[in-house]
RNA sequence: GGGAGCUUAGCUCAGCUGGUUCAGAGCAUCUGCCUUACAAGCAGAGGGUCACUGGUUCGAAUCCAGUAGCUCCCA
């Protein structure tokens, strides 16, 4: 069989990602096995995989294949949310720009029809992303937050904690968007500093019996459109400036209204001018002082963000218009101080980046958090849910769970689970599952009232209202409590996020879990870092600095492109994206390619039983070094620390089996191999590829099913890995030698300028002969070595060379030069002779030897031995210079 | 304003419970090689007062405090 001089991700991946469907091994049922689960974190229904993405998901995948070659019944649910916001304003879009149609034109059903169509449409793109990255999902277990089921249960949630009593409905400040027209919860807001102004405003002073004293107050503020909603002038009682406006009143300017004086310790003296305007519908401090003071609201914005009548002037101008507006008239009335740069937080719609989110007075639902947070709290403070990397981000969870405030949960909007709430014509309502029932709770409490009668709620629930509940639902765990699947698969294993939703998500879904399954709804959190561009800025549609997934798995490979991402990704640690990270997984690609083409060529050449040069001490060594990593690895997987498995895994297959353990078994030119070493050759590049299949899934399937005819089912991705055996500590320390050896050798060949072909004479002087004998032909090959002879006395004309306690003598044809040489090993011995002193310091110090552990003493006695044995043999060999 | 984190080779980053066989990896740089697995490669090399200042300790990149710069979260 004729293979590729490189490796061509694209003719294969599709092919193995295919016949792992075919085979089935995605799918997961319950059986008794113990189970390994993941539900994705749902991606927006209409959006593209971002790299963020694509970290996410290889994590997740690298994890679910290790543990379905592991002994467990892998599962991984996928799915996706319905993004409410972000959703319903690109079907908005769309409708008015392709089809002209306006949302208001639209019917609620309508409307959805047409969600649902955009969904069908572009709802696959980001599955098929997620297929092309090699992810193992199980897509029969694909979940939307739209589907029946779970529509049906975020119904009956929502229903069951309004029952409870923590769902309630009122009026509260707050956050609007307007351009969506909607409430957002204090999460969706996104905080950003602004370089704005501040204003110094006059406003004239009335007497209480409503005569101009002639004097002013001035105000300053940041947004002076809202004057026309000020209900009061507030200082602070201790501020003597003021004290004699008790019983004053200030006129607002441009509408000339007249508005208390009012006292309170919020306001700062040292601030602006002492003196702050109360606007208590749009400002949420405002609005508290307002309730202390029992002030009038007075709402001058529109949904929209325009000005309202009550506004009284500007009516219909949009707010930012109106500013300006507002700061010309000013001027003009010579109302207006001064100005003054400030900076200041402004929030945006987390959804609309480009949106103000006004403050805004507005009868909204919400979700009662004090008592779902506390079971929340404790899961994570007792370490029943246990968030990697460390505990760097229970500080900030905890801090959270401690300060939230009531989670607003209705949206303005159409695309989502509408609020179960019924309305009689009078205003009353009654929240059911259905309208039937609610026409029954309506009977029960004596109001006779049929369901033509009743008026549903307009508003949907936020998308998250939803998402909490996806450990659960997904399995049909609030839907159908009990089925088999929630009983298996729940609680889940790992939840894997971006760090940025630990509020919006992750805490959220342990409240729910806690509150309907009285248990966790995962064991351990893995946040993974922010994906940033060469800049070091996050990744955004905004910015559009995020690649193409789709191009890059073209460019580089599938496999290449877990391997860069991950490659650079400790957990919880944002990560550079640079392409050339992904180069080197495609260079690695490449790399395994071209050693399974070696083996292939020797399996062609045919093998030889105990073949002359047979190397067999290679194979003992590689393979105690394999245990050694299979351990590592194993130990790195509990502790998540995949990037460092990666490297791991990484090094022992470039440096210990390619530059190693290949070339030392190797035969001779056109020569056939020893048949046992060919045998085990094949095992340990198995056993390589296995390691490494959670990672870079499609390479390693395609070489492990070349290294060899398989029988149906012998797959790589179900391969079950077997405890590694214990390591023989004497023999990696022998190969360890060798490698050294052969390095130290090389070196002064180059120091020396030989040519490759050069051949030397290798004289050795050591103690340790028969581990020499023992790794002699593949030192003499891996050298180029003419001869290799034992010695105990210093050989003359030769390169000198110590490697640990060993002297080599290097005969060559070459003249030499012993003043460079004698300088060389007199470096050499000048370090070695103070790393002396320091570690005899060190055991004469009294303090240390009784302090120390004993093995650390042990070692630094050890380390002393060492030195004085390698200045003795530096000693010897310059006495032959 | 409150909190968290980061600062290690030119660049991007590893270094767990403190011990000069841990100062490391990849990329970049330099030297020599087109050696029939691989130039997407091979064999080597150079390069760091581990941000700064103190402290704890027999011993600090590692623990503590402070300083500076950067990042993030929250108000």
């Amino acid at each position: 069989m004729e293979l590729s001089k490189n490796y061509t991700p694209a003719a294969i991946e599709g092919k193995w990602y295919q016949y792992w469907m075919d085979n089935g091994y995605f799918r997961s049922k319950p059986d008794n096995r113990p189970p390994f689960t993941i539900v994705i974190p749902p991606p927006n229904v209409t959006g593209v995989l971002h790299m963020g993405h694509t970290l996410n998901e290889t994590v997740q995948d690298i994890l679910v294949r290790r543990a379905r070659m592991t002994g467990f019944n892998a599962c991984w649910v996928p799915g996706s949310d319905h993004a409410s916001i972000a959703t319903e304003a690109k079907v908005v879009n769309m409708l008015k720009t392709e089809k002209g149609i306006e949302k208001s034109q639209l019917t609620r059903d309508e409307f959805l029809k047409y969600a649902f169509e955009w969904k069908d449409k572009y709802g696959g793109i980001i599955y098929n992303q997620i297929k092309k990255l090699g992810c193992s999902c199980d897509w029969d277990r694909v979940t939307f937050t739209m589907d029946d089921h779970y529509y049906k249960a975020v119904i009956k949630v929502f229903n069951d904690l309004y029952n409870k009593g923590l769902i309630y409905r009122g009026a509260r400040m707050i956050n609007w968007d307007p351009k969506a027209k909607t409430a957002l919860s204090d999460e969706e807001v996104q905080y950003k500093d602004v370089q704005g102004k501040l204003y110094y405003v006059k406003y004239a002073i009335a007497d209480s019996e409503d005569q101009l004293t002639g004097d002013y107050i001035t105000i300053a503020t940041q947004r002076p459109e809202t004057i026309m909603g000020d209900s009061a002038i507030c200082v602070n009682p201790d501020d003597e400036r003021y004290q004699h406006l008790v019983g004053h009143y200030a006129i607002v300017p441009l509408v000339n209204r007249r508005i208390p004086f009012i006292f309170d310790t919020y306001v700062d003296k040292e601030f602006g001018t002492g003196a702050l305007k109360v606007t208590p519908a749009h400002d949420i401090n405002d609005y508290n002082l307002g309730l202390k003071h029992n002030l009038e609201i007075i709402d001058t914005l529109n949904d929209d963000g325009t000005l309202s009548t009550a506004a009284g002037v500007f009516i219909g101008m949009d707010r930012f218009a109106a500013r300006k507006k507002v700061i010309a008239t000013l001027k003009e009335q010579e109302l207006l101080d001064k100005e003054q740069e400030y900076t200041t937080r402004v929030g945006y719609s987390e959804r609309n980046p480009d949106t103000v989110v006004e403050p805004r007075i507005s009868t909204q639902w919400f979700v009662k958090m004090a008592e779902l947070t506390k079971p929340a709290l404790d899961a994570v403070v007792n370490g029943d849910v246990n968030i990697h990397p460390g505990d760097r981000f229970l500080a900030t969870y905890k801090y959270w769970m401690e300060n939230v405030k009531d989670w607003c949960i209705s949206r303005q909007l159409w695309w989502g689970q509408r609020i179960p709430s019924y309305y009689a014509p009078d205003g009353t309502f009654e929240v059911a599952e259905s309208i039937e029932e609610a026409v029954a709770q309506f009977k029960a409490k004596g109001v006779m009232l049929e369901a033509a009668d009743l008026r549903q709620d307009e508003d949907c629930l936020d998308t998250w209202f939803s998402s909490w509940l996806w450990p659960m639902e997904v399995f049909n765990g609030i839907s159908q409590p009990d089925n088999e699947d929630i009983n298996y698969y729940y609680p889940t294993s790992v939840l894997v996020t971006g760090q940025d939703i630990i509020f919006f998500w992750v805490a959220r879904m342990i409240m729910a879990g806690e509150e309907y399954k009285k248990v966790k709804p995962f064991s351990d959190v893995y946040f993974t870092g922010m994906v940033r561009d060469k800049l070091g800025r996050k990744m955004s549609k905004q910015l559009n600095n995020s690649p193409d997934l789709l191009e890059l798995i073209e460019k580089f490979g599938a496999d290449a492109v877990r391997f860069g991402i991950l490659i650079s990704s400790p957990a919880g640690n944002d990560l550079l994206f640079d392409e050339a990270s992904l180069e080197q997984g495609r260079f690695f690609c490449n790399k395994i390619w071209n050693a399974l083409k070696l083996v292939k060529m020797w399996e062609e050449r045919g093998t030889i039983a105990n073949a002359p040069d047979a190397n067999h001490f290679a194979v003992e060594w590689f393979e105690n070094r394999l245990n050694e990593v299979q351990a590592q690895v194993a130990e790195l997987f509990k502790d998540f620390k995949l990037s460092e498995a990666l490297k791991t895994i990484y090094s022992l297959v470039w440096d210990d089996f390619c530059s190693w353990y290949l070339e030392w078994v190797k035969p001779g030119f056109e020569q056939p191999i020893d048949a046992a070493i060919y045998q085990k050759t094949v095992y340990f590049f198995e056993q390589l590829m296995q390691l490494l299949h959670p990672f870079m899934p499609f390479a390693t399937e395609e070489i492990y099913q070349l290294l060899q005819t398989r029988t149906a089912g012998d797959d790589l991705i179900v391969k079950q890995f077997t405890t590694p055996a214990a390591t023989n500590a004497d023999i990696l320390l022998q190969g360890a030698l060798a490698k050294e050896v052969i390095s130290s050798i090389r070196d002064a060949r180059n120091k020396h300028q030989l040519k490759p072909k050069d051949e030397i004479g290798v004289y050795i002087d050591t103690i340790q002969e028969d581990v020499f004998k023992l790794i002699e032909d593949t030192l003499s090959k891996q050298v180029n070595a003419k001869s290799i002879t034992y010695t105990k006395t210093p050989v003359a004309d030769c390169i000198n060379i110590v490697v640990q306690q060993d002297k080599f003598y290097l005969e060559t044809e070459i003249v030499l030069d012993p003043v460079a040489q004698k300088e060389e090993l007199l470096k050499e011995l000048t370090y070695q002779q103070g790393f002396l002193v320091s570690v005899e310091k060190k055991l004469g110090n009294e303090r240390f030897v009784q302090n120390a552990k004993p093995e650390v003493v042990e070692a630094e006695q050890k380390k002393k031995a060492d030195a004085e044995a390698k200045i003795a043999a530096i000693t010897e060999s310059l006495k032959s210079l």
